[in-house]
RNA sequence: GGCGGUGUAGCUCAGUUGGUUAGAGCAGAGGAAUCAUAAUCCUUGUGUCCGGGGUUCGAGUCCCUGCACCGCCA
């Protein structure tokens, strides 16, 4: 039995998220963990809400509530959700928790200590009427260079000319619209990432078995141009982990608080401290200290592709830098984005499925199956209200649920509710047998590499097999002049049932745990021995049919919701 | 504008370090079966692998170039 620690990208507390977010991360990474846990193997899956910085302010203020109550709310939102998907976080912790704060200003202090921060003076734009500094993107103003009146502090959007904002003609805060603007001196702290580059180079070298998405961003980063460069840490800002050493006061950064990619990261370490808060665990520093107990954990991210500079290079620079015994990770699955029908997901524009509407039309398992089943691994993907139609009718109705159904059905209507006990298994049997086990060394496979497409289409193929056989074995026609054999034939079929369900699990568990239930089996564990498997049900074990365990998607259906998601013409 | 990605059967996608007649699922076509959610199973793919050059005994796979779409940067 290995140990595993799992985490997910922590998704952003402002909002509910879309489901390319979702199959770029958490949904992975719980197909993931429900396997390792399957398979036997002590498992820590941690995720929580990324609640820190401007944004997060800004949807406080437009909600008319304080942050922290916002913050507070969107929480129980979010985690309701997952709960709704079947996210199955031992502990999802909240990155405003006392525990990472706390840990950030540990961090802070110990990478001071080893001079890998420095000060660095800068000129910001002071808003006296929203009484804070402004970060570029939030101050507007008429473009020097083309006249343009709505040019951003960054740059103009009619004429691409990049700009400061003391450049910007009558400029204004986006936030307020007041002009009462000041240019400010103020200082920041900057982590010294140049001087960790040789060190992240060789280590990200090393990582030879890392899916090509993850390194080539972070080699992209590390190399192109001016390398790696060092960042800023900290912001003007109210709602934030304070700036400390540690437990002391930073002379000169009163009143600021750490920048939101800084603090995120540390909450990984923080919700496993959380998690043992909560009362679920004893024990946080044998995942996370190598002196303590974590040297033999497999510490495995995932995350979609814009977070894997931070997990491959800043955060790494921070565990790194601080010269403790922090265990770094082992490997980093990174996801493409998922598209919706022709374009992009947009919040904004409310085009695309939201996670909260997903659930509102259908259960999880059937959004679960699609998206890992076309999760965006070597390269962007496309959801089309068709082929979502198309794959759920085709496997999970059709291939699975009907599977299922006509097995048991049959049973109950020759011999009862109960696994019949007469006949043997044959060649028959035992060519299923040996097929099942080759497709089943495939799929723990796949699994084991997080090849999650091709972990389905492996599922799939088992699923398949059953069908198969049913239509080779026809136990309708054997029944008509083998009563013992047609008996033999059945509970081989119930028993596929049982082993579906257990390998089916990481994608479908609520399906899992219909056909466990309705065969009144525990999950005996994950198959070792496919043989045994399929003798766990004894003859005379009462069994009940259960209600189909998938409904199919309606032509109707799929065009009205083609329609209510295709968002907001703008 | 700079950077990056993608472009393989009607659709969604696989194609390892270049090597035999380019693959899977779905859709389509034909057949079998009738236990089952009109559900299953079998058979069936003559695709300018975006175009044009080049390297090579040999390129979907490498190089150059053009086109298209997409994303990122701000």
């Amino acid at each position: 039995m290995a140990r595993h620690l799992i985490t997910s990208a922590i998704p952003y507390i402002n909002g509910i998220k879309h489901l390319g977010n979702l199959v770029g991360s958490q949904l992975p990474a719980d197909l993931y963990a429900r396997y390792l846990r399957g398979r036997g193997h002590e498992v820590l899956f941690l995720c929580a809400t990324d609640e820190h910085g401007t944004p997060a302010e800004l949807a406080a203020a437009k909600a008319g509530k304080p942050v922290a109550d916002y913050c507070a709310e969107m929480h129980v939102v979010q985690a309701k959700i997952a709960e709704g998907f079947r996210l199955s976080f031992d502990h999802f912790g909240r990155s405003s928790s006392d525990r990472n704060k706390a840990l950030t200003q540990h961090f802070a202090g110990r990478l001071a200590e080893n001079d890998l921060i420095r000060e660095v003076s800068e000129k910001q734009m002071y808003s006296h009427a929203d009484g804070r500094y402004l970060p570029d993107r939030y101050i507007e103003g008429t473009c020097p260079n083309c006249g343009f009146d709505s040019a951003r502090g960054d740059q103009c959007d009619n004429c691409t000319k990049q700009l400061d904002p003391v450049d910007l003609i009558n400029p204004h805060s986006t936030i307020s619209g007041s002009t009462d603007l000041e240019m400010r001196e103020t200082k920041h702290l900057y982590l010294r990432q140049t001087a960790m580059k040789d060190q992240l180079d060789t280590w990200i070298d090393s990582k030879t078995d890392w899916p090509v998405l993850t390194t080539s961003i972070a080699k992209k980063w590390l190399r192109d141009g001016d390398g790696l460069q060092d960042r800023g840490i900290t912001r003007d800002l109210d709602w934030g982990v304070p700036v400390k050493k540690g437990d002391a006061d930073w002379p000169g950064m009163e009143g600021k608080v750490f920048y939101v990619w800084f603090d995120a990261p540390i909450e990984y370490i923080a919700c496993a401290q959380e998690w043992v808060d909560a009362g679920k665990g004893a024990d946080w520093e044998r995942w996370w200290r190598t002196d303590k107990g974590a040297e033999d954990v497999t510490y495995t991210q995932f995350m979609g592709k814009d977070n894997v500079p931070f997990h491959t290079l800043s955060f790494p620079s921070t565990i790194l830098g601080s010269g403790e015994p922090w265990k770094l990770v082992d490997y980093i699955k990174s996801f493409n984005y998922l598209n919706y029908d022709g374009g992009q997901f947009s919040t904004s524009r409310g085009r695309g499925v939201f996670m909260d509407q997903a659930l509102e039309i259908l259960p999880a398992d059937y959004w679960r199956w699609w998206l890992l089943s076309h999760a965006p691994e070597s390269s962007d993907s496309e959801f089309t209200w068709d082929n979502f139609q198309q794959s759920v009718n085709k496997d999970l109705a059709d291939v699975l649920g009907n599977f299922v159904s006509r097995i048991t059905k049959f049973c109950r209507s020759k011999f009862g509710e109960v696994v019949p006990e007469a006949g043997a298994y044959g060649d028959k049997e035992q060519a299923v047998i040996a097929a099942l086990t080759e497709r089943l060394r495939a799929y723990e496979g796949f699994m084991d590499a997080i090849e999650v497409r091709k972990a389905a289409g492996e599922l799939r193929a088992i699923w398949v097999i059953g069908n198969e056989y049913l239509q080779d074995a026809a136990p309708w026609s054997t029944f008509k002049t083998d009563e013992a054999t047609a008996a033999a034939q059945v509970r081989f079929g119930l028993n596929l049932i049982g082993l579906y369900a257990v390998l089916s699990a990481p994608f479908i568990p609520d399906a899992a745990a219909t056909m466990l239930a309705a065969m009144k089996m525990d999950n005996a564990g994950w198959p070792e021995d496919i043989a045994a498997a399929l003798n766990a049900l004894p003859a005379g074990h009462a069994f009940e049919v259960p209600e189909n365990l998938f409904r199919k998607i309606s032509d109707e259906e799929r065009e009205e919701w083609q329609t209510r998601f295709a968002g907001v013409r703008t």
